[in-house]
DNA sequence: AATGAATGAGAATTCATTCAT
DNA sequence: TATGAATGAATTCTCATTCAT
């Protein structure tokens, strides 16, 4: 009668919950999560999850701050740095929209939290810190592309993000919409290889134009 | 305290109920509407909504569908027709912004739909009729900037609709997100009116470019 | 503009609610009976319904109370003292067994009022009433039976009224338990017509014998 | 006041429930039961119903399915096969107005459920199978009765049963509208013993008569 | 330490009944 | 007067959260 070997990981259970909230979150909402599924989802008894994560708000939050966590470290293994400007800004956009595809919790996460007032980001002390490596990383960009002549002076980076970003989130968040209003759906693979082409050049248009 | 004093008139009470309710969906998403606050913010008792919508569910189609209907009507206020390409362009640029900023609710219906996966658009049978007179309108306009020589042919209405619609949605919807990340928010008149010009320069640079 | 014709019948309109009222509860018991339905079915709005019987509690004694009334003119059309004994004792059988079968509602609302404890017949001043021309009919017949040597003395004509009652009921009330879990139902017409003689066979046998 | 203690016994906390519901349903039919009752009755509170029944619907199919298992119950203890025939009849007519009067839920979930269409009983899979022990046994004694005589063969032992519970059952199924209308009551000693013998003669007749 | 069992505080929905025209 | 419109007061069912073992 040996003792059943306790499983002491504390580090790999905080992680299934958090795996499935952001799932749950992702797929419901705030509201609409269910601290039951994430419980079955992940493996967990409730009383579990509240002892790590204190209430639903505080699991939540977490989940959020995963979702930007991980879409950092994604940006991190770009390593734009290491590529001509172009070529920088057509990878950054081939991954943004990318991740946004692959991940659909990420988008979900964002407009969830939109929809709630920014409430929860506001509060997560370090968000900005988060971000802003790749924003000096575009700014580099930028600066190396103004030096040698391909995109001109001046442009913000944090403008050149959100232009990026709006391009490629769309038709990913408001795919259902699209799909049943336009029937338009990113995922068909032609119109994503054209749209990732026309977003390109429009944006190193953008970049390139004398104004 | 004197009972309030019932009115007889049940198209108005129709729309109050639908108004509240958008505001009410926008603002909590679907699972967070409150139908009780619904009641209270259209001044009508829950019963009444019951008899004219249903059930929640059948209240939030309406209130999607409202959203819709209403920009429609805005857009075809803009008679895109009688302007000259280009700035039939700018204008509906514009309209678009401010639309979405105006009315915080039309974004927040798209977010909240989007998040619950389309179900309901979907079945809302009419749907894709509400959105063809504008793209009809900006097909039309394609056609005339492609004989006029300031646009180039074989650009997709849709498409094109897809990315007016991302570069404005996107601030908007994640204004928060955006906020608290990088400290940038549309509302703020100097960016915003950067940004619209922006925004114009980006898409009639593609419109017109020669590929 | 000749004015439109009033409907003055009251009688009529009574008659129509009480119908369908009897419908109602008889269908859904008097918890599941739904005013609104009650209206629908006659053609007539609440309002009216409520100003001739008062409340639910009102219109479901005038559906009891029918029901008796109904059953009632049945019995009185029987004669039985123009019968000789025994056929006068098959013929009551016979039509009380029909009398449930075929108006399904008698049954039900006797269900129905004891299963409410029978508060409501109570309530309703002539009940006795309604029924003692029938026991009356009864004692007659046990009479004329005893004398022509036919039936034993000393039969209480309620003790008779009751079991036959008991024999035709408990098959019609209980078709739907006995058909799931016994595969009989009184409406299968061969069974119902053996049923109809062993119910005659059992009743005589016992008013004849010489106990 | 300090707050109740939590007992942590599922077993028990269910039947404590179904005996509850028992009531409840018994004595105000399905529509007019009450969940916050059987709650109070119970001790029990309302999620944990819901958690062990499902909702309203499951509790009932689970109380009527529990009313049949204790009437058979009942009936096995009843040994009929250890009895002459003749008094095995006797005791199952007894025992059968027994309970009848004795567990009041039984004829009023009986009702109830013919009431609504024995929807629910044919739901519950194996009813059948819970009558067919007691058929079983009454064959057997039907078959013993034949070989000695003292009955006369070809009995149907379904018809038997059902003729037994018809006679018990309706004098205490509708004790109050027999009361209102007749002034007739089972629970009257005097009158119940009268009547027992009553049935009793009569099934002993019926079963006996050389048709 | 883990977790099955339990619940308080809501939230959606319903229904008998009554206004107000 | 007749009735479409309206609602107070339940009622079923849910869910984040906490016991008690």
């Amino acid at each position: 009668m040996t003792p059943k070997p306790r499983r002491h990981d504390a580090e790999a259970a905080r992680a299934d919950i958090l795996a499935a909230a952001l799932d749950e979150f992702a797929e419901h909402g705030h509201a609409g999560a269910r601290i039951d599924r994430i419980a079955a989802a992940s493996g967990m008894s409730k009383p579990m999850i509240y002892s790590y994560f204190g209430d639903k708000d505080g699991l939540y939050a977490a989940a959020l701050r995963e979702a930007y966590v991980q879409k950092r470290s994604g940006e991190d293994a770009l390593h734009l740095g290491d590529l001509p400007p172009d070529e920088a800004i057509r990878n950054l956009i081939e991954f943004t929209l990318e991740h946004y595809l692959d991940r659909p919790w990420f988008v979900s996460m964002l407009n969830t939290e939109n929809l709630r007032g920014g409430e929860t980001v506001r509060a997560i002390a370090d968000m900005t810190e988060v971000q802003s490596p790749m924003l000096q990383a575009l700014r580099a960009v930028l600066a190396r592309g103004a030096r040698d002549g391909s995109f001109r002076a001046g442009v913000d980076a944090t403008d050149l993000y959100v232009t990026i970003a709006s391009l490629c989130y769309f038709p990913v968040s408001n795919r259902h919409t699209l799909g049943a209003v336009f029937g338009r759906d990113i995922r068909d693979p032609s119109w994503r290889r054209r749209r990732v082409g026309d977003i390109s050049s429009m944006v190193l248009a953008w970049l390139a134009a004398p104004k």
